[in-house]
DNA sequence: GCTATGGTTTAGTAATACTTAATCTTAAAA
DNA sequence: TTTTAAGATTAAGTATTACTAAACCATAGC
């Protein structure tokens, strides 16, 4: 099934068809005849092979097929209906767009966004999630909540919250680990994107080289975090963004001191007269959050 | 905006274009013109009355809005059409429907399906969950797992977990709560929509009738949960389908002991011989985990 | 046995999507 | 600098698809 739906628009018909078990009134709803419905359902069974409804004298009933495909189409059509709205409707003017390294999301935003909104009931946030910096470099969003240091590609930035680094493991093997010589000793999960990693933590404590094979290769801190919990090795943790991940893990600090990266989060725009009235709000709150 | 978008083909051009920054490329991939191309999305752009992609001489680039946009779209794509191709394309055989009262996906299912896949992995489930017992009158999927009493309208079925019901509350709250006429006085916390309820509950430690002030209704069991934890009253926890939720709330029984509910897990079928092979694996899984 | 309701079919029409060809703009090559 | 090629847009004509109206069919309820 090279493209599994021709026509995205028998999806709206079927999402109508099959909530109301009637077609007549998804016909009535959708602003059409029954019998276009009709012929969009039978269009659709034909491509897929499938009976979705089963036909009684003046009633349908949705097969079991039918019933398995509502949920997904129901949903998708839902995301992008209000997805739409949000940004192109009339209250476009209180939807907020947030691009958002996506450790500061969850590990940061996420939990003090409910507080935000409570204060603030009339702007709608849109989190959208990034995974690595380059996906920053083109357009993006009025706010962008960046990972520093200063790139001379940002117009204007407030610095929000310097980040510690510092090495996690697992309970029961932090208490062995208590000096850098225990340390390299350990597989060492590495966080292949990060600018900060093990070479320097290693290099303020002296070490200049380890072994390749010492060390761990991941894609997030999340999945090394979790390695780290399941007695895998050791992970690089980093505060504030990490802490309720460190703490659900019941990871513990293991001795080396933490070195004070040379880096942060910041806010990120255009220039600050131009910002929505949102925008400003949420700057305003954000800024009153960080210490 | 009664209807946001006109018209879902749209966004199948727009999602390919947005993805690729590139018209021409877009268009061979959906294997049409240029020309098509650039006039759907002058469509879209029309009816957002919004820019989407600011134009170069020989390129084009999202704007801002276009950005934020995307990612809606392309995740509800992706639903569709993984949907489609799982429920309707080539290896629809090995797509398993399953409709799950919404606590034992969540509570019992979920963190156990990991391990059938890994043992069955050419075996994709689709968990369709369900919150009222009514949803399932009608069709469903080829496997249930309903919450009993037997229904008649049940063609066939196994019994999995028998359901013990009993009260839980905050920690510092269980110590006080010692005996039944302590309980009575505290707020307890009903689910509208259960049949095994804090009457039957009290009516085995002999308490006839409690003033209906006394309750707090709510629609499921993980906000009653959450309410209990918060030290709102006394809940009625489900075991084992809660467990989890229970330990992580850091709830703690009450003294009273716990009935032994009439009701119990079911998974329902049509008839044993006509299962899928599929189905047929699952079935002897989830058979062998039940004790 | 009517009657009204709801779905289907068919045929014709309206809407729209798509293609081709001409045009414009500019980055890179000559 | 001119030439070339790439990529986007526009306009006009054509093909496709979606929709409606009207006739038709089956049955639940009177």
């Amino acid at each position: 099934m090279q493209n599994p739906i021709p026509s995205l628009n028998w999806l709206r018909v079927f999402e109508a068809a099959a909530r109301m078990e009637n077609f007549a009134r998804a016909a009535e709803s959708l602003d059409m005849s029954t019998s276009a419905v009709s012929q969009q359902i039978k269009a659709l069974e034909q491509h897929f092979g499938e009976t979705l409804f089963e036909r009684g004298a003046r009633s349908v009933e949705l097969t079991d097929a039918g019933y398995a495909f509502l949920p997904a189409v129901h949903q998708a059509l839902r995301t992008i209906d209000e997805t739409a709205t949000s940004l192109f409707g009339e209250q476009k003017d209180h939807t907020l767009v947030l691009q958002v390294v996506q450790l500061f999301a969850t590990g940061w935003l996420a939990p003090r966004l409910a507080e935000f909104t409570r204060s603030h009931p009339h702007i709608q946030p849109h989190l959208n999630l990034v995974y690595r910096d380059q996906d920053f470099q083109r357009a993006g969003a009025e706010l962008k909540i960046l990972f520093g240091p200063v790139h001379r590609s940002w117009a204007q930035c407030d610095r929000l919250f310097d980040e510690t680094i510092y090495p996690v493991t697992s309970r029961d093997r932090a208490s062995t680990v208590r000096n850098v010589d225990e340390l390299i000793k350990q597989r060492l999960i590495q966080i292949s994107s990060h600018r900060i990693n093990w070479n320097q933590i290693l290099q303020t404590a002296g070490i200049e080289s380890v072994p390749t094979r010492q060390f761990c290769f991941t894609e997030d801190t999340t999945t090394a975090l979790t390695l780290a919990a399941s007695g895998y090795g050791i992970a690089l943790a980093r505060s504030p963004t990490s802490d309720d991940l460190v703490k659900k893990l019941d990871l513990k600090r293991c001795v080396i001191d933490g070195l004070q990266s040379s880096e942060a989060y910041y806010l990120v725009y255009q220039n600050l007269e131009s910002l929505s009235p949102a925008a400003t709000q949420f700057r305003n709150w954000l800024l009153a959050q960080s210490p």
